[in-house]
RNA sequence: GGAGGUGUAGCUCAGUUGGUUAGAGCGCACGGUUCACAUCCGUGAGGUCGCGGGUUCGAGUCCCACCUUCUCCA
């Protein structure tokens, strides 16, 4: 078996063959397996006409870390991934392309043929996100992938709707919907953004019929009077006590409108008085349905002003707010305008200001079903991390409006609602009906809508599972463990997957959701395709490599918050890929390919920093095992990568250099490859979840038990591998080095002058003859000694930890600068061991603090106190 | 108006259950290429943890008020 790795770094030559290899091996595809505890997430399924972004990237990174860390740990990991037919994202789409490629709008092809354009586009396209995702290393089972309209699927929403409508949970009514009149179709709340907008309020003048004055009123879209069919006042408004009941006449339209006492009108707001708009406000629609008052629509869907608005049919509706408030002025009834912000709704696609207008749309109803939703949230059994996304879930859960779920659209599901053209019987079935089962007449036609695209995604836990047939995935599978998501489909998603799980499946569709925050651009924008600031992850990879976009994602992020992606930051994660590139470089360099088992030698014959780094290795272990199965993964990843570079790089292959050139003991040299084949194999399994192609490229090189990485145990702690003394003596030796260097540094001493360096210390398991080599290797000695007591006022004194350390650099030592630094040592020390001493003689601390934590400051103050005497006796032999 | 977040080194951010002298990357300064890596190595400077109270033996961490800034909802 020849090792070896290329020169240099090359990610675009080994993620491809290994991700195929993986597939090919059927590592993500498991079986179910009664015998074994399972491990399910579903993917939040991107559009299927989406390019990958850096959110699905973020997003598809924190799922595989935790899919691959539980599936090397045992479990039965499942990771379903799929595609959302995203209705009017798709079919905006389309649509652009056909007005563009051929002139023509979806009405000019038909309904039919429209929607078997997007099907073709679907197959041509829809696959182009999948293998973006790949591209990532997601080990998703690509043979369980779904899409929303699949035939199951379709069938699931089918059952749904119609059990909703059988169970009076879904039915069609006639209210108030967000329209967007560019998408001309209505939405749902949730997709509805509000925009502080600046606006104004006209003030308008609606005088009384018989002539004895006006009442003002105040509104922000003056086009709407057109509808209006009352004015109303609070019941206790003295103002106004004397109109109730009178009849005003509307401006412009010359209608005769009544003044009504309501309750909903804010005294204190305005002019006090409201003009009543049933058809194109919210509020007004239930004030108009308590006082039995007419609902006129006067915009429609597309936002053109209706026929019922007399001579300002056909205008826009901008448009028409414009010549109204021009006619009003001119004619006298406007008042002032008077300059305000105020919110304004738009759509969430297309950023159209949305239109409330009156119509007849299908809605959930949704108190009953939020109930079970809120409860298992409150008591625990669905958990958020971070914890506070439980809030924004409860707040807005709490305040749900019926769900409007039916849209204007043509891509998507058609609602399974037949209504009869004789007798007018709404009938609500799976099955395609071609008869009213009332009047029996053949006259029966589907309802011409499509469902929210959020309605096929609130089944998706379940219904990717198999359901509503009975299969051994679904029985096995679900609930499913984690979900992960973005913050910003909380209320799009999240609440709707929990409200459906509980009313189809009885059972939470999964236990814990993890929550993450939006990557947003250097400047902290968030990335958007107007803006142009986007990076591309697909660049990057290209670029650096997937593993490489992976750390950078999940480095320094921290659960729920968003994070800023910037080039420094990809940069310091591909050095960091080649960092581990070249450490295991090195070490198969160094490791002979006879040596294909992977045995440690028995602990007689490891060395020191053998123990230590072995110790090292297991508290990592430990501490990275117990971060992952809390979720924890940017900490994880931070000790991670200390621990690579910062002990395994910096120190223990330094360290084990000198014995690994040694040629002559072959027996110290075997020794060595085994701790470091061990310590980097342990290394490259903690980190595979996190970085999946390098950790499986090096991990095959290395002498290895299996077939794969991917499907290997991950480590576990072994207590038989801690070497508390080795490693606390190695601690030693590493704080001597670095005293030296330091000290060489300041006092600008060349690094090619090497000297001689005397350890004086009773510390003999590490400062002695055997342990040489490291301060020769690390510290620029020419040759070290250990006598049992000196003192040199040519030498320099260096007092670290446990050791008192001389260097002869006669020509170096200034005498004065030698005693003003020991003496600032020696107030410096005086001082921790004061802060030490003070906390130890409270009485507070001594007694209640836990036994561990005074126990340690002890241990520090006899530190302390050992390099003070040390620095207390130097002082004194130069006579201070 | 309601809810939630944020504020820590020049910049971007970590900081787990309250417990060493508060950390990292980048940037900066100085020095370094013979034997894995200049995408590197060594050394260093740099902090009133937004402000003020409180709880505690002990607060960056918990509580209260304020300020900054961002998001969601109305």
């Amino acid at each position: 078996m020849p090792r070896e790795l290329s020169k240099t770094y090359n990610p675009k030559e080994i993620e491809q063959p290994l991700y195929q290899e993986w597939c090919d091996k059927n590592y993500f595809t498991p079986s179910p397996d009664k015998n074994k505890e399972h491990f399910t997430i579903v993917i939040p399924p991107p559009n299927v006409t989406g390019q990958l972004h850096m959110g699905h990237a973020l997003d598809e990174t924190l799922q595989d870390t935790i899919v691959r860390f539980k599936r090397m740990q045992g479990y039965n990991t499942l990771w379903v991934p799929g595609t959302d037919h995203a209705g009017i994202a798709t079919q905006i789409k389309v649509e652009e392309t056909l007005r563009k490629e051929q002139g023509l709008s979806r009405y000019d092809l038909g309904r039919e043929k429209f929607t078997d354009m997007v099907w073709e586009w679907k197959k041509k396209y829809g696959n182009r996100i999948i293998s973006q995702i790949k591209a990532m290393g997601a080990s998703c089972d690509w043979s369980r992938e779904r899409f929303t309209m699949d035939e199951n699927l379709s069938a699931a929403v089918k059952k749904v709707f119609v059990s909703l409508y059988n169970d009076g949970l879904m039915y069609r009514g006639f209210r108030i919907s967000n329209i967007c009149p560019r998408c001309e179709t209505a939405l749902s709340d949730a997709e509805v953004e509000h925009e502080d907008t600046e606006g104004a309020f006209w003030h308008i003048r609606y005088p009384l019929e018989d002539g004895s004055g006006y009442i003002e009123v105040a509104t922000t879209r003056p086009e709407t009077m057109l509808g209006d069919t009352a004015v109303a006042v609070h019941p206790e408004d003295e103002r106004y006590t004397k109109f109730v009941g009178k009849t005003l006449v509307l401006p412009l339209v010359g209608r005769k409108i009544p003044v009504i006492a309501d309750e909903y009108v804010e005294k204190d707001f305005g002019t006090g008085a409201v003009k009543i708009t049933p058809a194109h406000d919210p509020n007004d629609f239930e004030v108009g349905s308590r006082h039995n008052l007419d609902t006129i629509i006067v915009i429609n869907n597309k936002g053109i002003i209706t026929e019922e608005g007399g001579k300002y049919a056909g205008l826009d509706r901008f448009e028409a707010r414009k010549q109204i408030v021009e006619d009003l002025k001119e004619q006298g009834y406007l008042v002032k305008i008077e300059k305000c912000t105020h919110a304004v709704g738009h759509c969430c696609r297309c950023g159209t200001v949305v239109e409330p207008i009156a119509s007849s749309q299908w809605f959930v109803k949704m108190g009953p079903l939020a109930e079970k939703a809120i409860e298992v949230v409150e008591n625990g059994t669905i958990d958020y991390i971070p914890d506070r996304f439980s809030k924004i879930y409860m707040n807005w859960m709490k305040g749900l409006r019926d769900w409007c779920v039916s849209r204007q659209l043509w891509w998507g599901h058609r609602i399974p609602a037949y209504y009869c053209d004789d007798c007018g019987e709404i009938t609500v079935s799976e099955n395609e009906v071609t008869e009213c089962p009332k009047c029996h007449s053949k006259h029966v036609h589907q309802d011409e809508d499509v469902l929210d695209t959020w309605f096929s995604s609130a089944l998706w836990p379940f219904s990717t599972l198999g359901w509503p047939n009975k299969t051994e995935d679904l029985a096995y599978y679900y609930p499913t463990s984690v979900l992960i998501t973005g913050y910003d489909i909380i209320t799009f998603w999240v609440s709707r997957m929990i409200t459906m799980g509980m009313y189809c499946m009885k059972e939470k569709p999964f236990s814990h959701v993890i929550i993450h925050g939006l990557v947003r651009d250097a400047q902290g924008r968030k990335m958007s395709k107007s803006l142009g600031n986007g990076i591309d992850p697909l660049e990057i990879i290209d670029k650096c490599g997937a593993d490489a976009l992976r750390f950078a994602l999940l480095t320094g992020n921290s659960p729920g918050n968003d994070m800023r992606f910037s080039d420094e930051k990809i940069e310091a994660a591909r050095n960091f890929t080649n960092k581990i590139w070249n450490a295991a470089r090195f070490a198969l360099m160094n490791i002979p390919d006879e040596l294909t088992d992977t045995n440690l030698p028995s602990s007689d014959k490891l060395k020191i920093e053998d123990k230590w780094i072995l110790t090292r290795y297991e508290e990592l272990v430990s501490e990275v095992t117990e971060n992952l199965e809390k979720y924890e993964l940017g900490i994880a990843l931070a000790k991670l990568y200390d621990f690579f570079w910062g002990t395994l790089c910096d120190w223990y292959l330094e360290l084990a250099k000198p014995r690994l050139f040694d040629k002559e003991d072959a027996e110290g040299n075997t020794n060595t490859c085994r701790v470091l084949s061990f310590v980097l194999r342990g290394a490259m399994e903690l980190m595979h979840p996190f970085m999946p192609f390098i950790t499986e490229k090096i991990w095959q090189q290395l002498p290895h038990k299996g077939e794969s990485i991917v499907v290997t145990d991950y480590p576990k702690f072994d207590s038989s591998l801690v070497f508390t003394k080795e490693a606390e003596q190695t601690e030693l030796i590493i704080s001597a080095i670095k005293a030296i260097r330091n000290r060489r540094t300041e006092m600008n001493v060349a690094p090619s002058r090497k000297a001689k360096v005397f350890i004086v210390s009773d510390e003999k398991n590490a400062f002695n003859d055997s342990n040489s080599p490291f301060f020769v290797k690390l510290a620029g000695a020419s040759e070290v000694e250990y006598p049992d007591d000196m003192h040199d006022e040519n030498s320099v004194l260096i007092v670290s930890d446990k050791a008192k350390i001389f260097i002869p650099l006669s020509d170096l030592v200034d005498m004065d600068a030698e005693i003003s630094r020991l003496e600032a040592e020696k107030e410096k020390l005086l001082g921790e061991i004061a802060r030490i001493d003070n906390k130890l003689s409270n009485e507070g601390f001594v007694s209640k603090a836990p036994a561990a934590v005074v126990e340690a400051e002890k241990t520090k103050r006899v530190g302390y106190k050992e390099k003070l005497d040390i620095v207390i006796a130097s002082l004194a032999k130069y006579g201070k």
